[in-house]
DNA sequence: TATAATACTGACTAACCGGTCATATGTCAA
DNA sequence: TTGACATATGACCGGTTAGTCAGTATTATA
């Protein structure tokens, strides 16, 4: 078959050129195929980058799952995790560039679709692991922020693999990055990322917010709220979603009632798109 | 003039679309004018790119270095860096995708020695910022490691900014980051980036090397060595550079003394890549 | 060896690209 | 009103692109 042949010719190209800069012609002279081979073994050139980044992102995603899941001891697990992280890009550096150079493009609706999945899947990996090294503690407030300074770590270091081909200690990497990850876990204090904001993340989309969606955060923090000013508008709130009762006026003057409170600030937010105020 | 017009225009779709896709057809279109206007403003789509970059680099690194050069209270030097980063991003969201679709992408040379000098630039007012902060502590040996982690904290934490429109509480994020930096800068005690790597990673290119640079650092190692097997080594390579006595064999096994040794291993490297073994 | 099935080729198409330039329109001083 | 000058237009050019397809070479089967 000749698709292996072409993919590992394509991924060096594409990291060299980038995606778009790269044409189908030049992929076939370097693998010394004609350019109708090409279709033979992939419908289009969009199809390509798919496959490419299907077969590495499922073989990477898949280690690290597979460590965080059958880790036994707690504190060794980091440092494999670091560990097998940049062991990756270092054998890889070719498809890590592929990644970075194309993060976020828009040639296609599935690739933005298929980066979110995988980086989703990352998410709960590293997320997991966090609360299994840490969970005793009281981690659970920052646990969030945790999963943001790790990738931070990985997204800068793997760009020496990336942009310098210099060989590099991983041992000494990987421990440097798990005292600094061990720091943060055990002293931070001020958390930046709610899990309110993660669901507000998470939504598919703000502009085709579902009533149902939102109903269900609201009541979620309904329940939770003691009596007050801004329970009593979220509840107020929640009557206009069922049915359309107020005019304008009053829905911003709720929506404002409950912007500054710490805890309803993202509920605000969600209603106020929702209003299209 | 019509070239502040065009300029936010193409802004707008590069952070859609990306560079390459979009056209320039597609600019004078958003704009309402023919394509023959838009070369009596730009020579040529490459022009309107660097000129893009030069404009929003050159303020924001500017409004970065004035902060750190001017702030007189140590401790809300941080908070402030912190805020202006954030700040930056929120307001220049679009200018910010374009950054980071499109860095280190080959479209044009000029362009990537242009964000290459940008980055050393921000690098730099990061580095005199740690120094100032921590200056009397021991953070000689982690403030590069301390630049690459800043670095990596707002690198994720403006992928918010930029993929979300949320609405986020700056003041909350900084004081969250100002902690966490603190946390790493009084306690690390594990470099990873020393300053013999940042010596690798800031020479120009590894291809073409000159002998007179090498020599520089060669020089600078055997005085602050030791006498040692290691050093009479280096003492032999410094021999070959001048004059070529020794055969491959010779200088291969030469370089396995120094390859294994934490003080040479970096030097092993340059050795090797300029005698290409 | 003859036939059928498969793998492969490369000239071709239609579309789009960045960039040019003869031409047209608008503007203001004489 | 005239004419000189700046500004703007869009058809056009050479080049490149992803993708097609009628035809050829190779292999498997009988």
């Amino acid at each position: 078959m000749k698709k292996q042949l072409i993919m590992e010719k394509a991924i060096e190209l594409f990291a060299k050129q980038g995606f778009e800069a790269t044409s189908v012609q030049q992929i076939t002279e370097h693998c010394g195929i004609s350019k109708g081979a090409f279709y033979l073994s992939f419908k289009s050139k969009d199809e390509l980058i798919i496959e490419i980044i299907d077969h590495f992102m499922i073989q990477f995603t898949s280690e690290i799952d597979y460590l965080v899941r059958n880790a036994k001891d707690g504190e060794n697990l980091l440092y494999k995790f670091y560990y097998a992280i940049f062991d990756s890009f270092q054998k890889h550096s070719d498809f890590g560039k592929i990644l970075i150079k194309e993060q976020s493009r828009s040639f296609n609706e599935d690739f933005i679709v298929k980066m979110r999945y995988y980086d989703r899947l990352m998410d709960k990996s590293i997320l997991s692991m966090v609360e299994r090294l840490y969970g005793d503690n009281k981690v659970e407030e920052i646990k969030y922020d945790l999963v943001f300074c790790i990738k931070g770590f990985m997204s800068m270091y793997s760009q020496l693999f990336l942009f310098y081909n210099v060989p590099l200690d991983l041992d000494l990497l990987s421990t440097s990055l798990v005292e600094k990850t061990n720091l943060l876990a055990r002293n931070s204090t001020v958390p930046f990322i709610s899990k309110a904001l993660i669901q507000v993340l998470e939504e598919p989309a703000l502009e085709d917010l579902t009533k149902e969606q939102i109903l269900l955060t609201l009541n979620q923090e309904i329940e939770e709220m003691e009596e007050s000013v801004e329970k009593e508008s979220l509840e107020l709130l929640k009557q206009q979603l069922h049915e359309p009762t107020f005019g304008r006026a009053i829905i911003k003057g709720l929506l404002e009632n409950i912007r500054n409170h710490p805890q309803t600030k993202w509920i605000s937010y969600l209603l106020d798109s929702f209003f299209n105020m």
